[in-house]
DNA sequence: AAAGCTACTTACTAAGTAGTAAGTATTTCT
DNA sequence: AGAAATACTTACTACTTAGTAAGTAGCTTT
């Protein structure tokens, strides 16, 4: 039998994800997180002894996102320029929210990190650009996409328009958002 | 008589400056910065009343050096290309010094700002983007440079590819931005 | 030379921060 | 039924945070 996590564990990593996304990783305090759910601090601190242990454990669980993601877009009957739209779509949805990509968020707060926390995001970003990267190259081979970069550059273009985009968009506005969104469709489109 | 900021205030606001870029903008505090300047915290917030003060006050000294950039880039008897070269140059230096760009740190941060630093740091980036954006046109109109989509929105793919990929370097390597530097040239090169 | 201004220091406060040790209620295992 | 594990709460500590009021040294103006 699997171990199952108590609502309240997934709770605050839901909460905590949001709170990153909307504010940044070092904007918030456990007290935050248990004023909103109605908890004791020390409620927190049961399921993750210190913030560095939160963050871990809500980069791990987009860690394991990707993963099924990853899975998801290796299923044949879907062209790469769906799976790409999936993707972008992410995106979109945290755009329409306000709210950023917890990559994009935290990656500012980096050096802030331990060491740990730091090798487990390199290891999310990898996955990420991985994913793109190998839609790039199937859609590239198949003659569904064109593109004049390597996939991996691709893919590092691609990531960074999204990521910065959606931080883009709280600020001048989302259509700026939607452009990019565009361009990125445009620009692989053969 | 223009009005002398005291050397101190300069240092704060140099200092202040690189702790965004280094550590991120929730994630350092007056003491920070009065024990790495030998001076009381007191007087850290007589230049600068609040944290709010000091970040309005960082994004002001941007302004204005960005309003020199653009004076600059104005100037004739230097290519377009030139000119893009010495804003990604802006980039390529941070990411030499491990620092992100204040626009890019400061973003994961922007809901716990107070509306006035908003409004200031809204004006920051419509400013580059404007920069880039003219530069790009002019470029096109000569013929010097190429690319299919507007110049405002290829201000936007270039400034997020930049912003988003000094982040990046910090933790996949430099090599990824230099990556995306080359294929910016490249996308534009006609 | 007195008055005032600038750029601080001294000394402090109130609130928030992460974090912990000890206790308790409830479920699960034996 | 008793023991142990789980998921907390109570109650607290040590520290850091931004921020301020009052004082002072030195320079400038009148």
């Amino acid at each position: 039998m699997t171990v199952r996590p108590t609502d309240t564990k997934e709770e605050i990593l839901r909460l905590g994800t949001e709170l990153i996304q909307v504010y940044g990783y070092n904007a918030f305090s456990y007290a935050d997180i248990s004023k909103e759910l109605d908890i004791k601090n020390a409620a927190v601190h049961y399921h993750f002894p210190g913030k560095e242990d939160l963050l871990a454990g809500i980069i791990d669980q987009y860690i394991q996102r990707y993963k099924e993601l990853g899975a998801k877009i290796n299923a044949p009957g879907i062209t790469a320029k769906q799976k790409l739209d999936v993707f972008i779509s992410r995106y979109t949805d945290l755009c329409e929210q306000n709210k950023i990509c917890i990559i994009g968020s935290v990656c500012s707060d980096y050096n802030t990190m331990p060491e740990s926390v730091k090798t487990k995001l390199g290891e999310l970003i990898e996955m990420v650009l991985g994913i793109v990267e190998k839609v790039l190259q199937q859609g590239k081979k198949n003659g569904e996409l064109d593109f004049p970069e390597t996939a991996r550059v691709k893919s590092l273009l691609i990531m960074t328009n999204l990521a910065a985009g959606v931080q883009l968009a709280r600020i001048t506005g989302k259509k700026d958002y939607m452009a990019i969104c565009k361009s990125i469709i445009d620009q692989v489109s053969s």
